[in-house]
DNA sequence: ATTGTATATTTGTCTATACAAATATACAAA
DNA sequence: TTTGTATATTTGTATAGACAAATATACAAT
């Protein structure tokens, strides 16, 4: 029987389920005419009004749509869920480091599905990603593409939190955060920092400084990363050439770190920064103290931002994929719900420009 | 009466429409209580399912909540057509140029209202710009920020046109298309071609290089204040070292006009370029050439984007205020779509850095 | 002070019935 | 062939009446 007369649930929602299902397991299927009201009376054993009532909602929900004399009839989009898909992209800045490209890569996979992408800069401030994960339920997005925040991974914990309770994916960017089973996009960062620092070494450096921030796990991998290198090479680890910031990026405070690296410049031949905006602030500091790079100092950065009059050896990062990737993880989760989550790890590759001199040592021992 | 019998505007139509009158008048304010189903039975003399029904519509529509026991309320924010607005933002490309922060200056000011911005890339093509308005239309943006692409003024007419048939204002930003009254937000382009070329004669320049593109409105304008200067300066305007482009910005095709200029050197000595973009080409093509700036060739820009390496004397656009205002000009647009077409007109100052050369003349005429 | 109970009010669900309005279709008239 | 008309079918609107469910409030019991 299609309707339990006993039940609590009231027996115009019961028909309305039953309809839900039918339609959603093709028994209905798109542009098929549905039963009568007058038949629906007859095999529901229910009243007109009733049936009119369960009928009258999935119009409104966009599941069917009535024609007079000719009947009810299934709509092809099946409720309106499908259709006007919009995906939020919650990015510290839009104007800054790679997020521009990402932003893009996100924006041109998008468009192939003819899904649109609400911007939302959350500057790294737990407090604006708190506010604008606000909007984007209020704007219903059907998921979001979260760059965790420079907050601890408690608050990023909530802001996906928040989402989830509204039943809406969510997909990391580039970097992630702990002790949470969720999709996510990045890159091979404890490789890259790992194949980067060998560099590095197997251009003769042995006293390389590096700066980076402990709030984020892609910076924490390339430093892990880096001390493999190291050991692997059997070179000390020197903590007093290591400089972990552990806050946001913040310019003015990296520009000091480049100026008081510099400053015992005796101690260190080259310099591995966290990413490529600290090895610009190199530049400068090295500028500033008349140093010249390679010649004084040679300067590795990661991710390969497009500068076009410097010429900074780095790690590539292919950010426009990853923009791409995690459009893609986004839709095929909202698609399916149920599946495991994913982890897409892309691949860097490093690209050798002018700020990196070979150094001749007394033969590298491995 | 509320209720014309006679009417064939159904009645429970009649009741809902008088409901809404209310409530836009103020009879019912937000949070009031409404008479109760059997207190309207008697007001109008309708069966109560009647009642139910009209009431059943507003409440689906946002207007009223119903809560068990206490009553039907009036909603504070009063249907949705307010508080889930979305404005699309139509730009050549998030990752170059001042697009991002023109979008970070819409971003923010959006933000303040709790509004939402969709991202879309044009790439300065019309195709592009033409398949996202298909998709903001269909995600029913409630206003538009337009950065008009590099096509005709004939097919930018059109984009616009499309959103105007849907009854969806738009906003231009930056460029503006003539023959069109509507909202803009633009700078003093004319002022600032002709304080910038000003600057160079003052600083004993007579043979001033141009390279800009003819599809842009702003760097028409900017041309037209070079010639003014010039003229004003009694410098005859020589077409030969005056380069127009009749397309869009094209890396490489801007590369070979910046050779062209710089071979030709012995006619110039200082090239004013159409915008940053193209005067970043002139360092890289003076750098190809063996050239210094500013000691061989003075270059100036347009824009004042953010080069942290290289210090270009340029005219400083407020590019993050042109997004600002564009904003809020639709969002005043969406609210009184009567009021006449708005021009806001933004100032530009010249930021003087180390691409230009002082020579001494024989004494500056005017 | 807390907990439980009764009551009144209001919305929520449901039935049975009737006529109105729209319109595809067939058929008749011009 | 075109135009008009009748008909059957189906959704749209409306009524009157009934009981169910939720819950604010007051009051009673502990």
């Amino acid at each position: 029987m299609i309707i339990d007369r006993n039940s609590p649930v009231p027996q115009y929602f019961q028909l309305q389920t039953w309809l839900i299902e039918q339609i959603e397991h093709g028994v209905f299927k798109a542009n098929d005419k549905i039963p009568t009201e007058e038949e629906l009376v007859h095999i529901t054993g229910l009243a007109r009004a009733t049936i009119r009532q369960a009928i009258q909602n999935l119009v409104n929900m966009g599941y069917l749509a009535r024609k007079r004399r000719l009947g009810t009839f299934v709509k092809n989009g099946t409720a309106d869920t499908e259709k006007r898909t919009i995906i939020g992209l919650l990015v510290p800045d839009i104007r800054s480091g790679y997020t521009p490209e990402l932003a893009r890569g996100a924006e041109d996979e998008a468009a192939k599905t003819r899904h649109s992408l609400i911007l939302c800069d959350t500057d790294d401030l737990f407090i604006k990603a708190n506010f604008y994960s606000d909007r984007l339920i209020e704007n219903s997005v059907s998921g979001v593409i979260y760059v965790p925040t420079a907050a601890s991974d408690e608050q990023n914990r909530n802001i996906v939190d928040k989402f989830y309770r509204k039943h809406i994916p969510v997909v990391l960017a580039d970097r992630t955060i702990p002790g949470l089973e969720i999709d996510h996009v990045t890159t091979d960062n404890f490789q890259g920092g790992y194949e980067i620092t060998r560099y590095l070494i197997e251009k003769g450096h042995r006293n390389i400084g590096v700066v980076f921030s402990s709030l984020f796990s892609t910076e924490r991998l390339r430093y892990e990363g880096y001390k493999k290198a190291l050991t692997e090479y059997h070179i000390p680890i020197d903590p007093s050439i290591i400089i972990i910031d552990n806050g946001p990026f913040i310019p003015n405070r990296y520009f000091q770190y480049a100026r008081d690296l510099l400053n015992q410049r005796e101690k260190i031949t080259a310099v591995f920064a966290g990413h490529d905006r600290i090895a610009l602030l190199f530049y400068s500091a090295a500028k500033e103290l008349g140093l010249a790079i390679p010649e004084d100092i040679s300067i590795v950065g990661y991710d390969d931002l497009n500068f076009t009059t410097i010429k900074l050896t780095t790690m590539h990062q292919p950010i426009y994929e990853m923009g791409q990737e995690s459009m893609r993880l986004i839709m095929s989760r909202i698609h399916e719900n149920d599946r495991k989550a994913q982890h897409i790890e892309l691949n860097s590759h490093l690209v050798e420009r002018d700020s990196v001199r070979e150094i001749l040592t007394d033969s590298i021992r491995r």
